[in-house]
DNA sequence: CAGGTATATGACCTAATAGGTATATACTTG
DNA sequence: CAAGTATATACCTATTAGGTCATATACCTG
């Protein structure tokens, strides 16, 4: 795993780093809270460990996990430069997150039209600045 | 490739990304600016495509794509829990992707204290907040 | 329509990874 | 020291994802 979204990539990792976001844990906590091996457990505070995502303190025999940020602030910086597209897409974020929590089950087949069947452009300028058609056109 | 986050794991997709963040590209201007494949350029884009990251649109025979923020968006939402931690380390970032930047060699061995050998805490309260230990160590 | 260009796709191979079970290690208490 | 608890690790397996090569498809030009 190389880098850091390599290691945010898995779905558990996740959920682990959410569950510590709001406190720190055991691993017998978040085996029990998300309802995992506790190998697996082990095995994914082990990964997040080297990537410097968390550190544990020993409290007997429990080593108590903690958020490290760092890691997560390389993510949020990797971001920054697309920022600058938020703001025409503030809603648009809305529908996107509630739909795709709606789907999340068709596979493979007819999510995306094929490429070679794109519309048309208007063939006008290469205006790429305008992000505008798909969203424009509003919900209601 | 279940959710956004499985997305950006793969390096070539983030500089894909990276690369349309700052103007639309044909599938041969990725090419040869990413020094790619074009099957494996052309592989990727329809990954990005069917989650959402771009879009394409047809002049002539190309497709030129283009970023799409929403999944950016989320990505971004989904850091907001971890954002308290921030402001303790603001420049902890900094020294973290100078060490990072550096290292990205070490595969596996001695880069993480192996976890029964870590430091006793002093046993105080469960005050998390303070990460300051453990990055010692210097490479050199 | 022929030839050329740009892109997508399919087949195949390989490497990386996550999960499970069993077991080792470390620490605690009596 | 013995027994028990909490956590880490080794080994194995199935799955997945990415790369390349070859080829199909779509579009342009003359």
């Amino acid at each position: 795993m190389e880098s850091s979204f390599g290691i945010i990539a898995e779905p558990n990792r996740r959920a682990i780093l959410s569950l510590l976001a709001s406190s720190e844990q055991s691993v017998s906590d978040i085996e029990h809270r998300l309802r995992m091996s506790q190998p697996s457990v082990s095995k994914h505070l082990r990964v997040l460990r080297e990537a410097g995502f968390v550190e544990a303190r020993i409290d007997a025999q429990r080593r108590v996990y903690r958020i490290r940020p760092e890691p997560l602030m390389e993510l949020d910086a990797w971001l920054a430069p697309f920022r600058r597209y938020w703001s025409a897409h503030l809603d648009a974020l809305e529908r996107h997150l509630d739909r795709t929590a709606k789907k999340a089950s068709p596979k493979k087949a007819k999510k995306e039209r094929p490429v070679h069947l794109l519309p048309r452009a208007p063939s006008n300028g290469p205006t790429h600045r305008n992000c505008s058609n798909s969203t424009g056109a509003g919900t209601t």
